[in-house]
DNA sequence: CAAGACATGTAAGGGGTTACATGATTTC
DNA sequence: GAAATCATGTAACCCCTTACATGTCTTG
């Protein structure tokens, strides 16, 4: 599974050109599955080539020319049975949590901030999503959320909330360790 | 940040062979940071060119030879410098998350089976943890535990936990939905 | 007047995964 | 007798990321 099988994805809710993909790709799973224009257009054309999509070239007034792609019965045939046949495979890389790891190589102010910095991001997506996606009040024509879609948004605020809750509380803890400590192998790391 | 950067590392804890990181890598960080032998064993070429670790050749009586790590004064400073300067991305790829947006355009039948599937993923992940990390009674002589060993060990059982309960709770509900739904678009996919 | 949204692409490079290649010893 | 552990590596491939290239219109 890669960015042609989650571009065909897309297109089965309505025809969108690459630009609306990319934007449709960071409102709806950014959290668990980013890409960027060069997976993207790419990803587009070899769609095209194959006959699983269709282009059309969309004149605009005072904007660039798009093109508009749309799914093939093909193409639907295609992502329904990669959908089936994926092992459905998980993975997490992340260089924050290698940092603590190895918290005691570096200055407990630096790990400090690090936590901080995190959770403030992980603050800032929480935000983004509220608003993208189930604007309760404020968007009320909005297209209505799919189950699957309300299922895996559910989960993304539930693992931020856990993870901020969790920098939160463990926080304080890693920094008197850290600093109850010898600093293992540092010189004068910071000033 | 990259293999090399994990490699050096874990040979500040102490000298090894890649046979050995790769074990090293499995119990320390497989939740976070995955490394296969095709990038292992580079990278110890690598480094051991840039002279940032030693290698020694280490016979062995009814074993294959091994080659021992270890790293140098140089090593220790690239490794500081580039902890420092890292900026900590922090990225997940699920498939199985992309294929619970879709479960629209799959059997309920086989969603139930994908979430139970990942249930008893996690599951067995965190059993391994608790078995390989802190035997808390099993192993009273193995080396104690670094606090960011211990943060990022807690860290990684917490988002176990959470997802696993999240799954739980909410399975019956995505596929009642699912059911209640006309079945977007299949035709007839599982009977 | 600068920045950002709109819009599409190419090319190089980077890094990881997988498969291949080899081989002894131990355990089930 | 098969499978797992120990042990090291190479090569091909795949895919993504980043930078480059171009240009208009709107908004602050």
């Amino acid at each position: 599974m890669d960015t042609r099988t989650l571009c065909l994805g897309v297109l089965t809710e309505r025809a969108m050109s690459g630009y609306e993909i990319k934007k449709h790709f960071e409102e709806a799973f950014r959290h668990f599955f980013a890409a960027g224009f060069g997976s993207i257009y790419p990803a587009l054309a070899e769609l095209a080539r194959e006959g699983l999509v269709t282009v059309e070239n969309v004149e605009q007034v005072n904007r660039p020319d798009k093109k508009v792609y749309r799914i093939t019965p093909a193409g639907r045939g295609q992502l329904q049975q990669e959908l089936m046949l994926a092992d459905p495979v998980h993975r997490l890389r992340s260089e924050f949590l290698v940092l603590m790891y190895f918290s005691h190589l570096l200055p407990p102010e630096h790990v400090g901030r690090l936590i901080d910095r995190r959770i403030s991001e992980l603050e800032h997506g929480l935000s983004r999503d509220l608003d993208a996606c189930d604007g309760g009040a404020g968007t009320p024509d909005a297209a209505p959320l799919t189950p699957g879609q309300r299922f895996t948004l559910g989960y993304g605020r539930m693992m931020v909330t856990a993870a901020t809750s969790y920098l939160r509380r463990h926080k304080g803890t890693l920094l008197r360790e850290l600093e109850a400590e010898p600093a293992a192998s540092l010189p004068r790391a910071a000033e």
